[in-house]
DNA sequence: TGTTTATATGAGCATACATACATATAACGC
DNA sequence: GCGTTATATGTATGTATGCTCATATAAACA
């Protein structure tokens, strides 16, 4: 309904600070840990810590930034918590990157196979 | 030789330190805009420069961080250099992200209201 | 009530990075 | 050669953010 097809977006200043902190979220190895994990599916603040080998603390807080950023969902259930990714094209942005980066290095191999 | 179908790929830690830092460059307002300058295809430092705002300084730096991430080319003629996407994920990327952020403000959206 | 388990948070520290000022390099014209 | 223009870079600084230790909350259970 909006954008019908591949006109370039015009996008304001402030726009583009809105897209760079959503990106931030995804600048953290640790962050992008649990969020693999959670391709699976849904899993409890401990699993996720046994999974992704960080501690507990740190864990909980990168779970708060990205459910902040509204990426994952949380759901309490007795003394658990447990998260589940909420935003679909977070698998279609981290294929893209991996596409990318996949590209980049069977260049780069190729500079180095010499 | 590549994972051919829509299975979710299976990541080393290494791996996700590599796409954080991917994300990481498109996480800067400043380089998004000089991104966003280039949609239109190439364009001199000094464009940039009246594009986007920045001082000539900056916009230099964020165009070396840019290039060193294989997302510009770079192409000196005379005194000036011209910069241009390289990567076309960019596109798609920033599509991507767009679209998820829209509809997360589908209600007070007055950022992207055009 | 008190205890245990699961998760969250306050405070402090360390590091990364964006920005600005001044200066350096490089190519052009005179 | 000299000066001018376009771009890059060394250095310093402020700010943001990730990590950790200790502690707090919250729910279950005896």
């Amino acid at each position: 309904m909006v954008s019908p097809k591949k006109t370039p977006r015009v996008l304001s200043a402030d726009a583009m600070a809105l897209i760079a902190r959503r990106f931030s979220v995804l600048a953290e190895p640790m962050r992008l840990r649990l969020l693999h994990a959670l391709f699976a599916g849904e899993k409890s603040v401990n699993e996720l810590v046994a999974l992704t080998g960080g501690t507990q603390t740190n864990v909980s807080r990168h779970l708060q930034t990205l459910t902040q950023a509204h990426m994952l969902t949380r759901r309490k259930e007795g003394l658990q918590v447990f998260y589940a990714i909420s935003d679909p094209s977070i698998f279609q942005l981290c294929e893209l990157v991996c596409g990318s980066l996949e590209k980049q290095f069977s260049r780069q191999s190729d500079v180095f196979a010499r």
